[in-house]
Order: C-alpha cells, then structure tokens, then sequence
DNA sequence: TTGACATATGCCGTTATCGGCATATATTGG
DNA sequence: CCAATATATGCCGATAACGGCATATGTCAA
C-alpha cells in the first residue's frame, strides 16, 4: 500500500508545492489555465493534471468562458487543516507567550523602582 | 519524478493520515513509542518510521528515558503551514463576512424605521 | 468547413511511498 | 554475562505519484 491517494484528501492535495502555487496563484481571482501556465512557468498538462486533482477534492472549481477554462478557488474546502492546525495553535506559541511573560517580569520588576 | 519527499517539508510529512494521528497523540505532552502504538494501535515498526519521517521535519524530538525513546511535540514547525493557510484566511471567511455584512445591513434598513 | 487556439487525456518510465515481516540494536535487571 | 523489554532498520512487493510527450477534445473566427 502507498501513501493514501492524492485525491483523497485535502492534506494530500496540497503536499505537492506546485499544487500550492498554483492556489496561490488563484487567491487574487479567477484564473484561465493558459495564465497559470504563464505565471508559473510549468507545462500545460501539467497545470491541467494538477488543477484536476485539485478540483477533485474541491479546491478549485471551473466554469467555461468561450474556449477558456476559468479555474476559481474553494478556500473553504482549507477549513478542515485550519481546524487541524488549530489544536496546535496553543502549543505553537508557547515559546512566544514565554518570551511574552519574560517581558512582562522585566516590566514589573523594574516599574517598583 | 514522484511527490517531494516526504521528509523534506511539513506539508508532505502531514499529508498521511497515520502521522497526523501520532501528532495528535502527543498534544498532551511526550510519549513512548509503545504508547503510542498502544493509543493508535499500529504496529510498532510503523509507529517508528512514521516518528522517523516527523523527526527529519522537526516535528518531533526525542529523548531516551532508559529503554524507552519519549517523543515530544515541537508545534512550532507547523508554523509554516500557519502561515501558508494564513493567505487564505480571509477567502475562508468570505461567505462568513458576506452574511455578517447581509445582517448588518438588514440591521441599518430597520434602524430608521 | 477549416484552421488556429485552449485545455484535457492517455501512455510511459522513473521514483517514492507504505505496510509487513524479520532482525538488529540498545538498555535494564538478575 | 544473559534474558527480556523497547525501539530501530533493512528488505520486499504492491501501489501510485509525477513529468514529458503526443494527441484528443472543444471552441471560436473567417
């Protein structure tokens, strides 16, 4: 058995960097796949392979507009690894509060002076 | 060519399931192997290569403890995905805000009256 | 209809991944 | 030192991912 299918989930869609990149370069709008190919300097199947798996987990939908294909991003479908994120949020800035209260002791230690 | 490594960015380290789980695992603080191969029931060569992959991303640290090996969290490598996640934050929200500004604006045309 | 443009698909070779199993490598207690 | 426990590793077979290239499909314009 390999890693679980790339179409599977939304974590795995997003492994690939160029699969990144590419919603990155959806996140101002719209975007037909000829301008991605432009923007991101990758071939166009490829651009196309990466946009179908995309599209399979719902990151990105289409609409025909004459002989383009408008690609649009579905940022809600990244909710579910916010909230995965999320239970690290606290773990995540413990050095931050550390370094927060450490300050903090310094105000109150020297503000009785 | 295949998927990046795995063990090269966070992003593929996280897209299998079994390690999101072991990361769960240890939110509540270190871990041994065999605990965790208890909590998530996997077998233990399993649970030791997936910490494997989670340890050359920084995701985890460890410690010997006799002849048990605790592993420990280090959230603040997921900081890079926060912050990836961070640029779609507000087209996450957009169908939020766009219902927060409906209600308020259904809220302004009662006001008057 | 024909031809040009835009995009999707299919096939191929290469490479990684993953789990299972057996086994190697600590470490401790007697 | 030896046996038992805890963990890491190596090898294997199966699977699927990825990019490249050629080509199919679709759409417009003249």
């Amino acid at each position: 058995m390999a890693r679980s299918s790339t179409t599977s989930d939304v974590f795995n869609a997003i492994a690939e960097a160029d699969r990144r990149a590419i919603l990155d370069a959806l996140i101002t709008g719209e975007k037909a796949v000829g301008a991605i190919v432009d923007d991101l300097s990758m071939s166009q199947p490829q651009v196309s392979k990466h946009l179908h798996v995309l599209s399979e987990v719902g990151l990105v939908t289409s609409r025909a507009e004459g002989r383009h294909r408008l690609y649009r991003l579905e940022a809600t479908r990244l909710r579910p690894m916010n909230e995965w994120l999320a239970k690290y949020e606290h773990a995540m800035n413990a050095r931050l509060d550390r370094i927060d209260n450490y300050l903090r002791e310094l105000q109150q230690r020297g503000e009785p002076q």
